[in-house]
DNA sequence: ACTTTTATTGAATGGCCATTCAATAAGTGA
DNA sequence: TCACTTATTGAATGGCCATTCAATAAAAGT
């Protein structure tokens, strides 16, 4: 993507470089952020490179410069959004504690957390999520995004199985947590004042401990290993 | 809408104006789902009037004449699919036993039924509603639909609440319930092939089972009054 | 200071698309 | 058959928008 000379590299980063390059950075970020804000507020129909230019208060010809294309940005945009998931969820799963009922927490938490659901993100993704049937660059970065993400829930419902001896099974256990989650960031993008983050997560935590009832207290907070007990078990 | 003369209406269905109207909403719907065809295939961004009439073999000018406008197009594209979804659970809703566990399972297994729930139809339903939230005119269409559903399943959620004495908030579950089917048809709107309609049912079916463990039997199928038990209760 | 590379601008271009409209066909009632 | 209404066509219009590009500014290297 970067095509500045190959010396350069081998060079390593001298200062010059270092800050042009910098700068190039900031500027197609600065023009993803106008183009997540268009997406939001004026929806895919009506985004136009005017719109985004505008927004970032640059002129007309820049997107092209830093992107090439329309399409480029947009799909570029669509891929930041997805790091910027994937990252925020890793981490707040590598911090959990080392026990399959706060994993499963850290998970469900994540996806309504401050940082990546507000209703600007949360509108922009759909706003290209629902351009992804027709348009296959943005099929696949949607289809990684989610594969990654519900293959380590299934992971954890599988685990949380052998060790309650739940009689679910895990696929669907997983297939439902997901499209539970997926469904209230719909909600949220829909942006009618009545459904916030906050009311979404006690909705999604209230289920963790529906489905899990010897991992989860009924208040929803995970449940440690030494006091769990396999009578709570259901079906 | 129909602004033929006012004449006609006080005078009856005169054969020949009989046969005039009833071509003109043939037309009508047949522009209506050319539409729902372009939607599906090629997204909203891509869809054009050019796109719609050809899908339905007739000539450029006659969107313009049927709708008016591209913009009203899709609005009565909206309404008409609102209209099925609704006339679609209202139906399977009046036919069910007289029982809370039949009445919850009509309204989930006709939220992902046959008739409605197909790719296509679902593929329209979302490239529509993603850019509802810069489209006052959609919101409401999109809000209304939700909003009856929604009232009529937290109905039953308290009913079946207060006849099992179970603990959860009738809103919370409602919420939880709603979005899940939600998820389930953005799934299927997104089309990988390895989420079909059967499987979706299946995944809500086990929910409802969990959520509501003294009104469903493990497999899914509702219990009759006369067989529960109120000791399965859970919370 | 001077050359070269990189970044930015904004006007010009060309294509696509919704909408209009004059012409025409088809159906209706006398 | 003849007026008259309604439905349909397809070419013409005008607007919007992505993309290009020549000009210019800024920065880096020498």
């Amino acid at each position: 993507m970067a095509k500045t000379s190959a010396q350069k590299d081998e060079a390593g980063e001298a200062a010059g470089t270092g800050r042009r390059r910098e700068s190039k950075e900031k500027r197609r970020e600065q023009l993803i952020n106008a183009t997540i804000d268009s997406l939001a507020r004026r929806g895919y129909a009506s985004t136009t490179l005017a719109n985004v230019s505008d927004g970032a208060r640059l002129s007309r010809g820049i997107v092209n410069f830093h992107f090439d294309s329309k399409d480029n940005l947009l799909i570029e945009t669509l891929q930041f959004m997805s790091d910027e998931y994937q990252a925020n969820w890793k981490a707040r799963y590598a911090a959990s504690d080392d026990d399959t009922a706060s994993r499963l927490a850290a998970l469900v938490t994540a996806d309504l957390d401050r940082a990546i659901c507000t209703p600007r993100k949360v509108s922009a993704w759909f706003a290209l999520m629902a351009e992804a049937k027709s348009r296959p660059a943005y099929q696949k970065l949607v289809w990684e995004r989610d594969a990654r993400y519900r293959a380590c829930l299934t992971e954890n419902c599988r685990m949380a199985k052998e060790e309650a001896d739940y009689t679910f099974d895990p696929e669907t256990v997983t297939a439902a947590i997901y499209a539970m989650q997926e469904g209230l960031w719909l909600r949220l993008a829909l942006g009618g004042r009545e459904y916030r983050r906050a009311t979404a997560l006690k909705t999604a935590l209230e289920m963790l401990g529906t489905v899990f009832p010897c991992h989860f207290a009924p208040d929803g907070m995970p449940l440690l290993e030494a006091h769990r007990s396999k009578k709570g078990r259901r079906k």
